[in-house]
DNA sequence: ATTTCTTTTGTCAAAAAGACAATAATATGG
DNA sequence: CCATATTATTGTCTTTTTGACAAAAGAAAT
């Protein structure tokens, strides 16, 4: 027997209530539809749909195994497209998902090489800092801090995401230069507003963490304008060093306390990840993509 | 053309490397597996093997794919003996998996009630701390605290696991009652080992969370050496309300703090969660054992 | 009660998969 | 270097499965 194509049947029948417009759906007579069907039940012992000549209900183990199997066929249909398309060349519609700050210090920079590499890609990106599930199907690939949320979600991680304590050089002369994490409660902080809330400075000692915010003078989820009243001397913040480094490398921040593990969170493994479902990676564009951020990315800063 | 089969026949030749056994395996002939494979890729538009007449090897894409439809492949069967095993009595070997203490305090008495109401099924119960995937197929259910890991793996919140502060009376009439979670830090403490080290004691004040662990009196990984000396009043411990319940009750522990929001982590929606993967729901023994828990856990203190 | 719509069953044709023998290709052994 | 053995493929036939069309049975609506 064909389960596969039963299967099809039996989801298509459940979506439509109907063995008729399931067989108009698969242009085949509803003979067919009501014996692959038919089948299906006897070789799993149980009925899957009550029909009464008139209207085709689920069974209560028919409605717990359409969920299963339609998932099923999601992810099948997507590991043979993606092996379909795995010669073809590198072209279409790329979709980006990036956390914005970013996306506009990392990403953007790239990206014009990376055209001029495939100008068949057209690039698609969108930036936001909430969680969006890659699960729906229209985003290709993501960037996000963080971890791996699900064993069908692949991650690279790109670089490191090591947050350091910085202040302008101005801050620094006016208010003095912190020696030690305990002196940060007492400084003006400026906080960046994650979804869960505003971003504490924790600090470690001997695996126990203490938390020691400063005073908040600003708090923003807009990366540029916080790093713009840090240039401006209005306090310290705790930002990702690969956002602060060309600031650094100017002298327009100063880096403190750099043999104090200061953090956001309690976790050591955070960084860069890049995400996409594994089937994916054989789609030439994303392929390309993939290879060519971990080119770009890991070697500069890893 | 039947791709399941297909895809049966694939899986089996990549494992052994061979057409003869892999057909020898399905009692066909060989030309029937060449067939089925050939079909195959010119389905996909993609060679997935390399023949050589003499050793057969995989393919790039051959290999990415043969990892995907492997885990399909499992998936549809676990989906298939689910259902086949739906309408069956509840019987055979049932593999729980749980924390420790949880296991003893909550769980075991619980047992005896469950196979009285179900004497066909035999129960194998495991208890340890680690996290033990419920990926590979020996553990039908697992009790654990914290979160779900997976999509595909389906959890309920069994109860709350609020952390609450506890002493003895003898501890707290020889050094006084704290007012204050500041006044922790210098308490004599219990400590539970984590797999990821001590937990230590998280004070919330305006959504920030202070580190005020006392001063490690006693640090173990075995929750009743540690309930031991704190009903002894060797110092404080921060315990689940659930582990602690009866000592409150007869007097032996008394709670500390009640009004203050202390914790050993800072996420709000820690619980006990029972966890299994979906499928599963629909054999009898786990079904029963799942609802018997709920019935059993649920109405209690949550 | 009749009409209408839908599922099922019967029968036959078409397509797909299996069986068996023969062929081609490549390692291994002498 | 050649012969042999092993292995995958191809050709042909048989068996099984699926599709197609018509007819029948069942249930709701007019």
């Amino acid at each position: 027997m064909d389960q596969l194509l039963a299967l099809k049947y039996f989801c298509k029948v459940a979506e439509t209530g109907s063995f008729t417009a399931a067989a108009t759906a698969f242009s085949v007579p509803p003979s067919s539809i009501s014996r692959r069907i038919s089948d299906l039940e006897t070789n799993l012992g149980t009925h899957l749909l009550t029909r009464s000549t008139r209207v085709v209900k689920l069974t209560e183990i028919g409605t717990a195994y359409l969920e299963q199997v339609k998932e099923i066929l999601v992810q099948l249909e997507l590991s043979n497209e993606s092996v379909k398309s795995y010669q073809s060349s590198p072209m279409g519609q790329l979709r980006i998902s990036s956390m914005v700050s970013f996306g506009e210090r990392k990403l953007f920079p790239l990206l014009d090489q990376f055209s001029a590499l495939y100008p068949d890609i057209t690039l698609d990106i969108s930036l936001s800092d909430e969680l969006s599930s890659l699960a729906n199907d229209d985003i290709d690939v993501a960037i996000r801090g963080g971890y791996a949320p699900d064993e069908r979600i692949h991650a690279i991680k790109l670089m490191p995401n090591e947050f350091i304590p910085v202040a302008s050089p101005a801050y620094l002369s006016a208010m003095g230069t912190p020696q030690d994490g305990f002196e940060l409660r007492n400084r003006q902080g400026l906080f960046f507003r994650t979804p869960r809330g505003p971003s504490p400075w924790l600090l470690e000692i001997n695996d126990q963490w203490h938390d020691v915010s400063g005073q908040p003078a600003v708090i923003s989820n807009n990366a540029n304008w916080l790093m713009k009243q840090g240039l401006e001397g209005k306090g310290i913040m705790i930002a990702p060093r690969w956002s602060v480094e060309p600031h650094l490398v100017s002298g327009e921040l100063v880096e403190l306390l750099t043999d104090t593990a200061l953090s956001v969170n309690q976790n050591p493994g955070m960084g860069i990840y890049l995400l996409y479902q594994k089937p994916k990676y054989l789609v030439p564009k994303v392929k390309v993509f993939i290879d060519f951020l971990v080119e770009n990315l890991m070697g500069r800063d890893d």
